[in-house]
DNA sequence: ACCATAAAGTCAAGTAGCTTGACCATCAAT
DNA sequence: ATTGATGGTCAAGCTACTTGACTTTATGGT
């Protein structure tokens, strides 16, 4: 492998990571979501299950926790989640997404499919899970939200 | 295609691209260059074949030119730019990289290829370069640096 | 040749998202 | 019961970015 390849992997590689969050941001917004930023919808991606407490949304997003706490404000304000008391902690909060909350978690699951179903028309399905698979057992534990 | 799968490509995508990043850094700072974030990384890879000016750059870079200008101020502080006249129009400036910032630019290069290896060892060189092209062919145009 | 418009760059001030530091309440272990 | 660790918030500060105003030089039409 020379450098120079490698430079265009990564190149590529930041290129096409840059493009699907913009183009998954666009289709959250094309369905009605707005003032809302990518990062949120890290934060969608962890709170969706089960919710999570804010420590917890701070080490899945790689920042501090005042800064998750400031973010579900945030969040809080405009009707996306809401704080509730933590059924083993009296000490931690439960921060659960809310109805609007879900039905954008909705909307940026669509818009990603939308995304990923135009690389297929270029790639064929097959190739695109190839690609998936490739990726999962290379950066496994990389960072969700990529800081720089 | 699923939209379960395609949030997995997704994450899967910016893991990667995120862990990358990290490990070209680290590489960089391992060789010697410090002070130094990866948006300015970004910014050798456009100045490394001729130069270019701020506004190349903020292009580039997708910031405003004021932004691109302040980073020039600090690459040029900290040894690893110059501002030339530009040969064709005196009011632009050529920004070009000096001894320190090629010597930086190769040790990205080494860095990149160090990290590309160790995928390398994962999934074998074929596999490497299917990725890379089914890349290049899915996002040509995606932003250099991208913004969330 | 002249003027109007556009483009390259910089100075200055404001902003948003993050950080560090300090603090209180609660948990867990001795 | 005491001590140290953990979850969370408040407050202040930092930094990379933005918008706005301006100067200098290039460009194109008349």
């Amino acid at each position: 492998m020379q450098n120079s390849e490698a430079m265009a992997l990564s190149a590529a590689l930041l290129a096409a990571a840059g493009e699907l969050v913009q183009r998954i941001h666009e289709g959250v917004v094309a369905r009605g979501f707005e003032g809302l930023r990518p990062a949120h919808g890290f934060a969608f991606a962890r709170l969706a299950p089960d919710g999570a407490t804010v420590t917890d949304l701070a080490v899945h997003l790689g920042v501090t926790k005042q800064a998750a706490s400031q973010l579900v404000d945030e969040l809080v304000r405009k009707g996306y989640v809401e704080r509730r008391p933590h059924p083993k902690d009296a000490r931690a909060r439960l921060v659960v997404l809310t109805g609007p909350g879900w039905a954008c978690t909705r909307a940026a699951d669509e818009a990603a499919a939308e995304a990923v179903g135009a690389w297929s028309d270029v790639l064929g399905e097959a190739e695109v899970r190839g690609l998936r698979e490739a990726l999962l057992r290379i950066a496994p534990e990389g960072p969700v939200r990529p800081a720089w």
